[in-house]
RNA sequence: GGCGCUGUAGCCAAGCGGUCUAAGGCGAAGGUCUGCAAAACCUUUAUUCGUCGGUUCGAAUCCGACCGGCGCCUCCA
């Protein structure tokens, strides 16, 4: 039984999809002016990852991200650069789309474009207006917050304490400060589209509710997104689509934690801002993920060069039995040795943990038990078997690969990699060992440092010697 | 001021009423194997969970106070 926590009761609950085995799942996707930093990368893959869990339960999920692609940020960038706001918002969907595959994020079912659904936006919108929860002021249309009496329930904020907050911009237009934008009226040169009110563009909160209502319908699973989404974001979010709808909006809730760097805030002005290319020039996306998955989602997240690097440390312990095994599966016969090893085990643990609120670093702590059994049960019984390793590779591949996606087996074959290049590698091996066999030991060691030089590393052991390669 | 999160070994981090003399990763120390490496495995590294009280047969886990850290309330994942 799968429990989540939901940020609107603030309870773990029992997870029920509206029509099982389909889940309908929706995360806030990026506004597209600039490459996603590290900190969207943490919630995308965590939700990535929330995803992948469900498929291995086998729910059929249907799991929409919107791209934001009218917005202020958008536009001014559009000023700064002399180009228009669509040819920015284009080249970043490009990025975005190349950089979510280098950290191993599945594809979304369906990526919606705010400008692709201007229609549906602005007949929302009207919706909204007809039933009395919207108002327009020259052209400028808002969302009236104290008709929806059950505003502020995801946050927990109350209108009137919201209100007294001295934080909250006056704006002369609105009939109260909490009032949010549906529709903005263009300014000059700003990109527009015609609608009943005015030649003019959605307001942020606006999109979601329209794409969410189209794809998934009026109520949906699960609704993802980061942690300072809940407030204004989601909240707005509820109230347009609950008011126009009269149904609720979303189950359950999901919120991920904030990445910091170096426990302060990552920001421009701090000069601490690392995009998720960057990171990727340095780290494997497996990396990456292993340290995020190695804190539960919900909670910050301190990022830093010595996290990733003992992530990487850790990773290498799963590679190298990913390594061995695909070694074994080449070599061993089906008439070998076989025993009992219990595989259940691990995957009664495995799910019990991700059955918890996504407990990833319980998960994780399954797959590193694991590895280490394995190759305890490998160093104590020579000959095993085929099934063996095969099970053993089945295992790793439903929980290290599918869900975390944290191993890649391909990486870690002796077949990746250039074939003549290979078979030259072996060849030096072959010499190599003939070296040893002579004891001419100076010689044997050169061959294994010259290689190491160049990325190579040969392991000896009592049957054979293996080679691997250094890979980011 | 309001809402919420958080304080567990040298570092990261699970556990959230009994099986906790507290998982897992990194680091450190010793050992097995080996010509030497490397890998792998074994052992050690928190009798204790910010502090002080309380509830309970029993608390890292619940409650209260106090001391720290953080986020949101304004664009932000």
């Amino acid at each position: 039984m799968l429990s989540i926590y939901n940020t609107l009761t603030k309870m773990k609950e029992e997870f029920v999809p509206i029509h099982s085995p389909e889940v309908s799942m929706y995360v806030c996707g990026p506004t597209v002016y600039d490459f996603f930093h590290i900190g969207n990368a943490r919630s995308f893959i965590m939700a990535d990852i929330v995803r992948r869990y469900l498929e291995y339960k086998n729910y059929k999920v249907k799991y929409v991200m919107n791209l934001t692609d009218v917005d202020d940020k958008i536009i001014k960038k559009s000023i700064q650069e002399k180009k228009q706001a669509a040819e920015i918002s284009e080249n970043y969907i490009l990025a975005f789309l190349e950089d979510i595959n280098k950290l191993k994020i599945k594809p979304a079912t369906l990526y919606p474009k705010a400008t692709a659904h201007m229609k549906e936006i602005i007949q929302f919108i009207k919706e909204l207006e007809d039933k009395g929860y919207a108002y327009n002021i020259d052209g400028n249309v808002f969302f009236d917050v104290l008709k929806f009496k059950e505003y502020g329930k995801l946050s927990g904020k109350k209108t009137d304490e919201l209100e007294s907050g001295a934080r909250i911009e006056i704006n002369e237009e609105k009939r109260n400060p909490l009032d949010f934008s549906l529709w903005k009226k263009a300014k000059a040169g700003e990109p527009f589209w015609e609608s009943f009110w005015s030649k003019g563009r959605p307001g942020w909160h606006i999109e979601c509710s329209a794409m969410s209502c189209k794809h998934l319908g009026t109520t949906f699973d699960i609704h993802a997104g980061g942690n300072d989404l809940i407030f204004p974001h989601h909240e707005n979010e509820i109230a347009q689509s609950e008011a126009a709808n009269g149904k609720k909006f979303v189950n359950y809730w999901i919120h991920f934690g904030f990445l910091n760097i170096n426990d302060e805030k990552m920001s421009k002005s701090l000069g601490n801002f690392f995009t998720a290319r960057d990171i990727l020039k340095k780290h494997s996306a497996e990396a990456i993920r292993l340290s995020f998955a190695q804190t539960h989602y919900a909670g910050p997240l301190n990022y830093s060069e010595d996290l990733l690097l003992s992530s990487e440390k850790g990773l290498e312990k799963i590679n190298n039995l990913a390594y061995k095994i695909q070694n074994e599966l080449s070599t061993a016969k089906k008439t070998e040795v076989s025993l009992n090893f219990n595989f259940d085990k691990y995957y009664r643990a495995f799910e019990s943990s991700m059955d918890d609120d996504f407990n990833t670093p319980q998960a994780t702590a399954v797959i590193f038990d694991f590895t280490r059994d394995i190759n305890k049960t490998i160093s104590e019984n020579e000959n095993l078997n085929y099934e063996f390793f095969k099970s053993a590779k089945l295992f790793l591949e439903k929980t290290a690969v599918n869900v975390l996606g944290i191993l890649d087996f391909e990486k870690h074959s002796k077949y990746a990699g250039d074939s003549i290049e290979n078979e030259l590698i072996e060849l030096l091996i072959r010499l190599r060992i003939e070296a040893k066999e002579e004891k001419n030991f100076l010689l044997s060691d050169k061959i294994r440092d010259r290689l190491k030089e160049i990325g190579i590393i040969l392991q000896d052991s009592k049957e054979r010697t293996t080679f691997k390669r250094i890979t980011i």
